[in-house]
DNA sequence: CACTACATTGGACTTTGTCTAAGTCAAGAA
DNA sequence: TTCTTGACTTAGACAAAGTCCAATGTAGTG
């Protein structure tokens, strides 16, 4: 991801400062932060940067599909660089980690017609949930 | 579901005013409303209930395992009286309304042990999100 | 019927996110 | 290089969804 920059300003996209630190925060770690966590990150280097900024960052890195927008339950949605390679997403139910994974098959095969009831389906997310071993072990 | 009452008492459950009318609102469409709807719904009935007694109510019906909950993207949580049989959802990415769908095959079973990372995996949730054929007319 | 533990109430509070008006600045033009 | 301009950023108000708490009410037991 380290022409992620690069890439966006083909695409016409005006580089500033702010978006630059909110992309290297999210190219860092290969971690899925929350908005918050992201901003806390971007203002360790900005620290004049809005909250409203990296919300709207965001919202265009998932638009511009660089990045995945990840909602579990009802907490804060989290921010996943890896938009790449489809994946799926394996949480913790304790402490709300995330990690990818790659399941074999295509969940969207598995809906017959019938039960389609006329939507016209994008997508199929899977989302697999469990203890982790940080928190089974407590 | 209309001994639902009649299960939570054997259990224990402190039978009120207010947690039946939740109850009935629940039971009555097959619907899937969120907390305020579920709110305003119960208000027709009991006008004086509050916002908190909802929640707290639904809250109780998950524990008990008798409602599910479904939270799509960043929106309002859903409360799902179909809890018996298990399901996966369709969520329309306009409107956000649910239909229960199901999907052959087992999403655990496409889960490779080498992609599980030592948790102990205790359900899997499948989401199709397209867009309903009431959204994509207008 | 009285008692008491549990339930309800209303309102303040929190979290997460969106909106807006005014100021700032990146990048192309001259 | 400097100018220009429309896109970007900011701070703070606002909003939606949900939680918390102290005071009050009540279901069910004995």
């Amino acid at each position: 991801m380290s022409d992620l920059l690069e890439r966006l300003r083909d695409r016409g996209w005006r580089l500033t400062a702010q978006r630059r630190v909110v992309a290297e925060v999210l190219d860092g770690d290969h971690v899925h932060y929350t908005a918050d966590e992201v901003h806390a990150r971007a203002a360790d280097r900005l620290p004049e940067i809005a909250r409203a900024t990296v919300y709207n960052t965001l919202s265009e890195l998932v638009a511009l599909g660089e990045v995945l927008e990840v909602s579990t339950d009802g907490r804060a949605k989290r921010y996943d660089p890896n938009a790449r390679h489809t994946h799926q997403h394996l949480v913790c139910s304790r402490c709300g980690t995330i990690r990818d994974v790659h399941p074999t098959g295509d969940p969207l095969a598995a809906l017959p017609e019938n039960e389609r009831y006329g939507f016209a389906i994008a997508e199929a997310t899977v989302t697999y949930r469990g203890v982790c071993p940080n928190c089974s072990g407590s």
